[in-house]
DNA sequence: TCTGGGGTCCTAGGACCC
DNA sequence: TCTGGGGTCCTAGGACCC
């Protein structure tokens, strides 16, 4: 059997979490910031008709919000997270083969299961409906015979409203397909970002359809392997499989823009190891261990007149851990010989690099087996009591209490879905 | 005043091996 | 006169995704 594929994308996704909590948002133009309420990172639809665009700084439209009653909310990523859970616990009931792709999409083999609910299109507005009356949210879904034209169709269904939140191009005829794709700039391609987009530019493609048109050898010749396969893709000749064990992560990073600038050392290690104590919860999280971390601190870039320093260094441990004391020990080291005083400091992060499967370590000369049992036995301890009382109930001393340089959030919603005492009320 | 935080893959070139 | 053929590993940079 032929395979589909389909993409199911929530539209709007930190907007709409938000709305299905404050109904009275509804029709109201909205945006959710980033960390640090810096960017915009979600926008309602009225925002986009706005001229808001993806990215774009909080306070360079803070006139524009005033103007048009815009609501800026924090990100609240507890929130997110729940209902994104939620929505593919849901996902999971249609079709075993699913691969969670983002915290709001997720592709689906489908081929195997559509026949149960009439089809591919009688299936996807299922899905639309239970995930709606189950969630709140509101989703768009895509079919195609590869995840390329599964991520078109899911754009077609969501920018054209004759198509009701579902499009099957499997269904579609040639030349149906063929008139769709002459109508969809080639840069919303998935695949085709701006560089390519430009250069495709020049060359006269400039829809989807010219694209698809492209001979694969000079796809292959001007742009690599990877274009090649977004041209097959787009043809319908599957290259890109379906994801559904998530493969573990290569590296771990945490990092983040402080709330007010940093200027001592102890500022910096206290938020250095805020960042280990994440990482390498994340890093235990997938059994793995690193050998090596990254440390790196940078000054405000946008502020041109201030003195600029930004600064990173590798330091290799003898042996891979996933200890958090180790790796913040590393990390401290590091962090030491990158400090100059005198700078205003902005933002500061962490990379655990080299990871292997931790259960495959090799052994070193001078191993200390009762350490590691012992070290083993201490992370396993703090995991539990964070997992049961809450990130960061057990951390690292290092943190500090005070942590004048945690970022901003004056605008976040309540954790309406995960924290007892923020419950929503119905009076 | 104020500008996010994660990730992956591919390619080319250099250095080295036999 | 004439100068092989096959590899690996590492790094930096560039592109993409959400």
């Amino acid at each position: 059997m032929a395979p589909v594929f389909a993409l199911v994308d929530v539209n709007n996704f930190y907007v709409s979490c938000e709305r299905v909590f404050n109904p009275k948002f509804d029709g109201k133009p909205v945006v959710v910031l980033s960390n640090n309420d810096g960017c915009a990172v979600a926008r309602s639809n009225e925002v986009k008709a706005l001229g808001v665009k993806m990215g774009e700084p909080w306070f360079k439209m803070k006139a524009l919000a005033k103007q048009h009653d815009i609501i800026a909310l924090s990100s609240n990523y507890t929130l997110y997270g729940d209902m994104s859970n939620r929505a593919t616990a849901i996902l999971r009931d249609y079709s075993p083969d699913i691969e969670v792709y983002s915290i709001d999409e997720s592709f689906l083999r489908v081929e195997s299961v559509a026949h149960l609910h009439g089809g591919n299109a009688p299936m996807g507005t299922a899905i639309k409906a239970r995930i709606r009356q189950w969630t709140g949210l509101p989703v768009c879904i895509g079919f195609g015979a590869t995840k390329t034209q599964a991520k078109f169709a899911n754009h077609l269904a969501k920018k054209n409203p004759e198509f009701n939140g579902v499009c099957d191009l499997t269904a579609m005829t040639e030349s149906t397909r063929s008139a769709w794709m002459q109508k969809i700039d080639v840069a919303e391609v998935w695949g085709v970002g701006r560089r390519i987009a430009a250069r495709l530019n020049v060359m006269d493609v400039r829809t989807v359809f010219d694209l698809v048109n492209m001979s694969p050898t000079v796809l292959r010749a001007q742009f690599g392997v990877v274009m090649e396969r977004t041209g097959n893709e787009l043809r319908g000749v599957s290259c890109i499989a379906l994801e559904d064990l998530a493969p573990t992560k290569k590296q771990i990073m945490a990092s983040r823009s402080f709330g007010e600038m940093v200027t001592s050392l102890h500022g910096l290690c206290e938020a250095v190891s805020w960042h280990v104590d994440r990482a390498a919860a994340k890093l235990r999280e997938q059994a793995s261990a690193a050998s090596a971390v990254y440390v790196f601190v940078q000054t405000n870039r946008f502020r041109s007149d201030d003195p600029q320093y930004s600064g990173g260094t590798v330091i290799p441990l003898t042996d891979a851990s996933d200890d958090t004391r180790e790796l913040s020990a590393a990390a401290l080291n590091g962090l030491k010989r990158l400090y100059r005083s005198g700078y205003a400091y902005k933002k500061c992060g962490i990379m655990l690099m080299e990871l292997s499967v931790k259960a495959e370590r090799q052994q070193t000369l001078f191993d200390n087996d009762e350490a590691r049992a012992k070290s083993a036995r201490v992370m396993a301890v703090m995991d539990t009591i964070n997992r049961t009382w809450g990130r960061g109930t057990l951390r690292s001393a290092a943190i500090g209490n005070v942590q004048s340089w945690r970022m901003r959030a004056e605008m976040r919603s309540p954790r309406y879905t995960t924290a007892w005492d923020e419950l929503p009320v119905a009076s």
